[in-house]
DNA sequence: TCCATTCTTGATCAGTCATTCTAGAACAAT
DNA sequence: ATTGTTCTAGAATGACTGATCAAGAATGGA
């Protein structure tokens, strides 16, 4: 019962995640978040409770969106190495949204400074980590190597790589350059199979 | 002629950097730069002009001290590969200031989003660029490559390895699995040799 | 000593921030 | 149609933002 709701969640998800891509969570004021939504600010009170409240739907958007959409189309079960270096190199390609960022990286810093971790920044990162490794394993080297420790810490390291790559994509370094730097780790990831 | 200055500049300075690297330049309010600082709002204007002109000199101010210091110390021009290793190890100790964060990578993501690119984020990148090609090149192998192209490649590779490691870091990411991810790295380098 | 100049201070400014509140509009069930 | 409930709209809130200003304090040169 009650009136019912004019907005698409998932349209408003969507410019609220656009924007605190593009100007960070305390770069994007709620007047921002109005024009990019479509709502006004007591209809995102009233729907999320504050402004960290939409940040998070936003967030959980942007994981279940754009990070697993990603996982899934280019580095899906199975794909092993291969499915890796294409999932590196589409963050080159920035299908649409052109230079956003990554929700994940910027918040990570963003966030960073407080003694809490963000756990939507931890999942993120935690989910990133175990697909590098699920796929790292699915390569015939790792096996060999009992408890698969030598699988975690690639995985550690290529997780590094690829945060490093959205700061400097974020930070509007040369692409081709970062291409060569992406293939150049895969080619010799494959050398030691 | 005139009034003398009664503040220590470096010691300003440094107040300021510690504030930018911990909150962001957004997140550092005028408020807390007079904390920090010691100078009184009207100070502060008085001598850097506004915000920007503040957050500048304290951007140079870590350039200076901060990354060209730890280049010296750990990756003096000769080190080698030996150099850069210490180099990279040495973001896990962080001396002193916790996790304050590195100002380059923060700032790479906060001022990311605009247009323009922040000419200190760029020179700061760029003298880490090519301090890593510079001792890459000093290890023997690269030199037989006779444009040293493989040289700028790797330097990238481990510059975007260097962004994500502090990006990690500051989202509070297991120290002793990022310093196993960077023994791998420059071991595997070695092996290149 | 007096002056021009530079610095420090603290009050103050208009603007913006996130948030709250009130009034009314749209619905489901009775 | 009335009622209870949920949603929307938009004005209003106080707190805080970056920045300015006027007045005084401290200097070096005349």
């Amino acid at each position: 019962m009650g009136r019912t709701r004019e907005f698409d969640e998932e349209a408003v998800l969507k410019g609220a995640m656009h924007i605190f891509r593009k100007h960070g969570y305390q770069g994007a004021s709620i007047r921002d978040l109005e024009e990019a939504t479509g709502l006004k600010g007591g209809s995102i009170y009233h729907a999320f409770g504050d402004k960290a409240g939409l940040f998070d739907a936003a967030f959980g958007h942007y994981n279940r969106t754009v990070l697993e959409g990603r996982i899934e189309r280019f580095a899906p079960l199975g794909s092993g190495l291969k499915g890796l270096r294409e999932l590196f190199l589409s963050l080159l390609h920035e299908p649409d949204d052109g230079s956003l960022g990554c929700l994940i990286t910027n918040m990570a810093v963003e966030f960073g400074g407080g003694a809490d971790r963000h756990p939507r920044v931890e999942a993120a990162l935690g989910l990133l980590r175990t697909t590098f490794r699920s796929r790292l394993t699915e390569a015939s080297t790792f096996v060999r190597d009992a408890d698969g420790a030598k699988a975690d810490r690639t995985a550690t390291r290529l997780l590094a790589f690829y945060q490093g790559l959205l700061v400097l994509i974020r930070g509007g370094d040369d692409k081709a350059g970062l291409r060569q730097a992406i293939e150049d780790e895969f080619n010799q990831l494959e050398t030691m199979l």
